[in-house]
Formats: structure tokens, C-alpha cells, sequence
DNA sequence: AGGGTGCTATGACTTGAGTCATAAGGAGAA
DNA sequence: TTCTCCTTATGACTCAAGTCATAGCACCCT
């Protein structure tokens, strides 16, 4: 098997495999096959037996529930470095939820049954799958919690805000930055649809709490904006009676 | 520390500790304290820094998310073998849940620095906790899917259709059992009000999906009643319409 | 008996969310 | 240029969900 090296940097790059010693990676690399995908590809579907699991090498890749009319619930979205599929290698269960390719991507396969046997022979390996997986469970707490208590206008502006952190980066009172997802893709995301998010963004910007200006949004103060996307809707709506 | 044995015992009866050997659970229980709560008592909550896990002896307790106005989600509820905090001893962060004793309970705590010195020792102890950590996952995935495609009735149906399940146990097509649960407790689990959940089971009712007879619930046949939990709402929109 | 307390049930009302239809702007292709 | 295709924006409408108020029932405790 040609091209063992890239596969093994590639692994070495995750979190999953990151710590482990060149000899296990090399290992795992020798198991394992690459695979490509063309944007709009679908990795593996909801419901389907898992066979193994995989770890993004480029591109991204969106996790996702869909309901029977076809309307989307991301869970995550992964790229470089992540694992796919872990769940179902664990629990030896069908996968959980449906992954499809957003842009071309690469990922490397791993077969269940060499996790699993790998999992025996590493023990420090399995410590760190479990610290992901917690990390994981977190996560969707945090899911269930915004879309149980928080309007769309709310989830809308925690989406703002992750995506303004994650791109200006800093800890600033004023952010401003590309919007690079269509509005149904915001929508598959936080948990409604194409239409409502764009009236919730109108009403975001009638609030003054953003501007938006050719899919370029600038949160001037992130204050009022997060508190707006924590406070309970009662105590707002009372107070926009008068 | 007196009562080790007991504690042997309850340890040795959970899915997280079960398969551990005589030497490994009398370690931890010498580790471990008992801790008795009283019916309503809190155990731990949302946001408060981790401090160990929990198995619970007895009783039951609720995970539950809230928000600024009380209202709760219900994660999952566990009884007798259960193990609770598990995420936050793994990850490292703060709970990401609050915990409360629904009735009188006993559980043993184990402090975390105790757990990870033991992951270090036993290492199929960790794939046993990784396995149960994915299952996890899986039951939220689900948790998410109920909440983002299934409206209240169907939530509510989806509930009545796993008590029965749990309570009758048997795969008929009748089933009848006790509805131990309140109005609002239901609907904690099922993400809505009490008063929703009242109009819901009315509801259920006209559509002779389910009889309710002082809080007694009878299922004349699972299968109309699974199909209304997971049919398409439109679908069944438009056939109202005429 | 009287007075809590907690539960269910139900009608009236409000509102957030979603659907549908339409209009308009930008990008790319022929 | 014109014709698509994709996107956003917006008004009109419908409906599920939730809020509020009320009434009735069962139970318990003085």
C-alpha cells in the first residue's frame, strides 16, 4: 500500500490518534484505506450498519438527522483531523445520523474490527476516545439546551456569535465578519428553516444589535447580543408591550 | 470503612463496574463513600465544577436541563446500577446537567482523581466506559431527532408507546398500563407544558389512538398509534383539510 | 366541616414558527 | 444581451404551542 507516509501524518494530526507513537500509526496506517468524495457525496446514512470509522484528512464534512419531508438538523460539522463514526464503532450499533461531503473531500477508513482490536492493544488510545466521546455528549446537551429554550431569533444569535468568535477570533466588544452559509444553510444549523432565519436576521438588525451589509455582519457590541440570546422571552416581551 | 461489602455489591451490579474482578471493586469501594438523598434533594447542578462520579444504590434520579424560568428538559432519568457525571470526569469540565433525587436514594461517590488513577490500571475498564459513553451520544442523537421533527402529540405518543413498552414489557399489539407520571412530569420528558400535555392526550383520545381511564392508559393496537408518532405532519395536515 | 394543596380538564387568547407566493438581485452560460 | 439558477427579502396566511384563568376533583390535615 503506496502512500503510507501521508496517511500516517494525517492521523498523527488528530486528536484521536495525535498522542500515539509512530509504530502504532504506522500500524493503523497499513489497516487502513483512503477514500474520496465529491462535494454532495454522502458518507454513510442514518440507520445503516457502521462498518468502521473514518478520519478527515481535507475537505468538511456535515453530521446531520433529517426527517421524512427532508428538512436537516446538523449535528456537527468536521473537518481536518476529526472522526466520524465513532459512536458505532463503540457501541456496535447503526449509525446514529446520516454524513455527507460539503466540498471534496478525503478521508481515511478504519475497519471496526481494527479499532477494536487496536483498543486492546493501546490502552492510553481508548482514554483519549473516551475524553472525545464525554466531549461529545457535552456537545449535544448543549444542543438539546438551545433548541428546547431558545427562539430562533436566540439560537440565531448564538450562531452569530460562535461564527464571530471562531472568525475574528479575539475577545472583543465589536466583531465583524463574512457570513459564508446561505441562509438555509444557517437554517439546517439552528434548527428551522430558509425563510424564518431571514426575518429573524431583520429583526436582529432592527434591534440594532447587527448590521448586515452584502452577507458582511458586524456585531458592534456583543454585550446586548448575548444577553439577548439568554434572556428568557417573557421579560422581553412584556417589556416591548409599552 | 465499614459496609464495604455493600458497597461491593452495588458496584459489582452496574454496567460500568460489573465485569471488574473481586480485588478491583474492593479497591474502589475503600475509595468510595456513601452519600443518602433525600426525596427532591439536588445531587449536582448544570455548571458546578465536577468533583467525582456517582452510582446510584437505590432510588431514582433525574438529569435534567433548565431554564431562566424553570422550565425543565429532561436528559434521562436512571435508577439502581446507573452511573452518573461520568462526562465531566472524563472531559474535565463543569457538569453539563443538573441532577436531582426523585426519590429517597443512596449513591456511592467515587472522586475523580480516583477514576483516572484507576482508568491507568484498568484498562478494560475504560473500553467498558467508552462503549457506555457512546450510547450516550446515541440517546441524545435521538433525544435531538424527537425534539427537532416530532410535534407534541407525537412526542407524546413516542413517550406512551416506551412506557408501555417498559411497563406491559411483552410485543403486543394491546397494551395497558399505569401512568405513574404527572401531566408536568411528562411533560419535562417530552419537552412542553402541562396544560399541552393534557390537550394531547384529549386529542389522542378523539383520534381513538389511546383510552385513558383514571390515569390508566390503553393502547388498543401499538401500530395506528406508531405511525401517528412518526408520520409526516403535512401529510397528515392536508388530509384534515377535507 | 372547613381549608389547604396538588392534580386534571378546558375554553379563550397570543404569538412564534412555518408555509406559500412573489419580487428582485447576482452569477454564470450561451 | 437574455435566460437560467440560486439566493435573499417580504407580506399574507395557517397552525401548533404556550399562556392565562377558571372549574372541578381527590386527598390530607387540623
Amino acid at each position: 500500500m503506496e502512500r503510507t507516509d501521508k496517511k500516517v501524518e494525517a492521523l498523527r494530526l488528530t486528536r484521536l490518534f495525535g498522542l500515539l507513537d509512530e509504530e502504532a500509526l504506522l500500524w493503523l496506517a497499513a489497516q487502513s484505506e483512503v477514500r474520496r468524495l465529491s462535494a454532495g457525496e454522502m458518507l454513510f446514512f442514518f440507520g445503516e450498519p457502521a462498518t468502521g470509522i473514518f478520519v478527515i484528512m481535507s475537505g468538511t464534512i456535515r453530521v446531520f438527522q433529517q426527517n421524512s419531508e427532508g428538512r436537516e438538523q446538523v449535528m456537527h460539522i468536521d473537518t481536518n483531523g476529526a472522526t466520524l463514526g465513532d459512536v458505532p464503532a463503540f457501541d456496535d450499533g447503526p449509525y446514529p445520523a446520516s454524513a455527507i461531503a460539503q466540498t471534496d473531500s478525503e478521508v481515511i477508513f478504519i475497519g471496526k474490527e481494527m479499532i477494536q482490536q487496536f483498543c486492546l492493544q493501546q490502552p492510553q488510545f481508548v482514554l483519549v476516545a473516551l475524553k472525545l466521546m464525554a466531549e461529545r455528549v457535552r456537545k449535544h446537551a448543549q444542543l438539546v439546551n438551545n433548541l428546547s429554550f431558545h427562539e430562533v431569533g436566540q439560537r440565531l444569535a448564538l450562531f452569530l456569535l460562535s461564527e464571530g468568535e471562531k472568525d475574528g477570533g479575539e475577545q472583543q466588544e465589536c466583531i465583524s465578519f463574512r457570513l459564508s452559509l446561505s441562509n438555509h444553510e444557517i437554517a439546517t444549523r439552528i434548527g428551522s428553516v430558509r425563510d424564518v432565519v431571514s426575518r429573524a436576521l431583520a429583526r436582529l438588525q432592527k434591534l440594532r444589535l447587527v448590521t448586515v451589509k452584502e452577507r458582511t455582519v458586524t456585531i458592534p457590541d456583543v454585550r446586548p447580543l448575548k444577553i439577548y440570546a439568554d434572556s428568557s422571552l417573557k421579560a422581553t416581551t412584556i417589556h416591548a408591550k409599552h
